[in-house]
DNA sequence: CATGAATGAGAATTCATTCAT
DNA sequence: CATGAATGAATTCTCATTCAT
């Protein structure tokens, strides 16, 4: 009866929660959980709402995915810092110009955090990976690393981190729409948190 | 002939709308016009949801009326600048330390530009107060000022003006539930943009 | 205390009853029970709505004294038909052009006849008012005798009041705004149906 | 693909579509725009609230689909007359029995020219099908030509038209519930209106 | 697997009615 | 007696979720 074997349906499915992962993104990123309607989502994706819910069980558990995904996608992204080419601060300038779906899941984890009708599953998701636990940890390397160097201002790491990566995150989740009225800051008047100088 | 005369109804009147203002403030700011629901608001003034319609013709007129003294607000807290004490670098520093109402009004001009079910007018008075025709001409003497007295760092003032005031802006959007995760920055740190020193 | 007596404050009493009555009657005559807000009626009688609880204990306890008025002054002007000068003929053009009040009362209860949200025991008096009872047996004689003075066609007299009657309150209940659609019809173009003449 | 293709559902569109209009038509036309609660309709319907939605998008949306078919109705049923056979009184005569669904149509007109809360463009599309632009432009001939075969009284057609129409257009309006009240006359005693016979 | 019709719970808004003054 | 602030139940509309096909 079914003219598709296991694999071909195996690959259809993978296709399908991908472009619904990917327009959910979009969706949620932009309008957080509660302006984020299934409707969008599904005609986004091509697909019928009734569809979702193959693979989906509901539009919090759609969520919860993301989180994950983009908690995942930053903590990578964080690491990667280290294989940039050139100096601590030239590889901080490059981390800073991220691409355009790593600004859509600092907006998505923007959302769940000040949002309500975040699903609680999320919430503990992202207090996990706060910035003491995870953030910090990573970043600190190199900042001890720029201050060795001397390009770098001196003081406490930790806390230069912490300051740069909040002001970072921050830019990220204001420049949500194509909006003029905020322009984004140049990188280098950025860097002078880190570097103290002009 | 009236139980109760002019007067007293008017302090009734004003009373019951300042507290719907306060609480509506509070819970557009958090949760943006879509997540805000009026039973919350009703329930934070303390009153029944029949009473906001004695006083606001409907939830947008109320957002409206927000937006426009955010917007106010705002301009007055930025022209109150120059009345503060101390040198260029100084009177900045205390601008940038925000009282708690003060950043209420950021995050709510933050949702109304970023969320979806915004009044139209609501949008149109936001962009007329968009940062070139306002924000940065208000400012502007400051820094030029600081510049003269060797404070700020050289270059382009509006650029400088620009750039700290979309920082601290997106700070206080940041800045929504007393989270842990993010930790407000240093102030000090945070004006080695504009000193471009340690 | 009080600086009224008791006589005066009757006096007060019944003016305000008259008010509320003429406001009410206007409204619920043109919009329906349901299309009547109390506010209307308290603005339009130029009180308070609070102060028409004072006076009726109910929106359907004012209904309910509007319908037997109208059905009273129903009555009473349909019995003063035979007080008219002039042949059955001419007594029954004047009575056909009735005055505004009259109109009035006739819409109201053909409101009340056709919507809902009317009460109970609205509906009952207007029952009991029907044709056969009242109508047909006041205005009966008046018909038999304009068909013996070779007036109005022969016929069964009872058919021919009750047809007659009904286009006319028909018309009124149509007549409600001044409606250019609909002009009102020449009394004499009606007559033709009693008379059977051009 | 499709699990019903696209005839079926729009079979089931059409179906669902025709039931609503039905029973809207049924309770819009007792108790007009503002008696007429969606609850109502959808259970007439035999479906649920929310369904209705799918298929209208509002409450308003539907009455002016109504307004719009009442119209229409109207005007061919006008235009039809020629098409009756007999004289140009029999044509009248049988016109004038109309059949429940065209009651019905009348009287949704009149609950939209005479309650409030009628949407401004049910209210200009009413306006527009006015007695003078349309229906006596089309009934005139038949009434001119009435008159040459002597059935109909001399006198200006078109007034002769605007009061018989008028007349006919009252009684379908009060004829609303079976009412015992107000039982509906012979059509001969109203065609004397037009012939000035009895 | 896939569709879109169908449902029902929840949110904004209106308004008769009550109540403190 | 008189006022108008205050309440809450009822109504329109939205949308996540289910289900027959």
């Amino acid at each position: 009866m079914s003219p598709l074997n296991e694999e071909q349906l195996q690959v259809i499915r993978d296709e399908r929660k991908e472009q619904i992962i990917e327009a959910a993104l979009k969706i949620f990123a932009r309008r957080g959980i509660i302006g984020a309607k299934l409707s969008m989502i599904a005609t986004e994706a091509g697909i019928s709402q009734g569809l979702l819910y193959h693979y989906f069980k509901s539009k919090d558990e759609l969520f919860i995915l993301l989180i994950q995904q983009a908690i995942q996608e930053s903590i990578d992204s964080m690491k990667s810092v280290y294989q940039l080419p050139g100096s601590p601060i030239e590889k901080l300038r490059a981390f800073t110009q991220l691409d355009s779906e790593g600004q859509l899941y600092f907006m998505l984890i923007h959302q769940a955090r000040t949002s309500d009708g975040v699903p609680e599953k999320a919430k503990q998701l992202i207090e996990q990976y706060s910035m003491e636990s995870y953030v910090v940890d990573i970043l600190e390397p190199l900042f001890i690393e720029g201050q060795k160097a001397g390009e770098f201002a001196p003081g406490d790491p930790r806390q230069l981190v912490s300051t740069y990566f909040t002001v970072v995150s921050a830019l990220m989740t204001l420049n949500i729409h194509e909006d003029e009225a905020y322009q984004m800051p140049e990188v280098d008047l950025l860097l002078r948190i880190v570097t103290g100088r002009p």
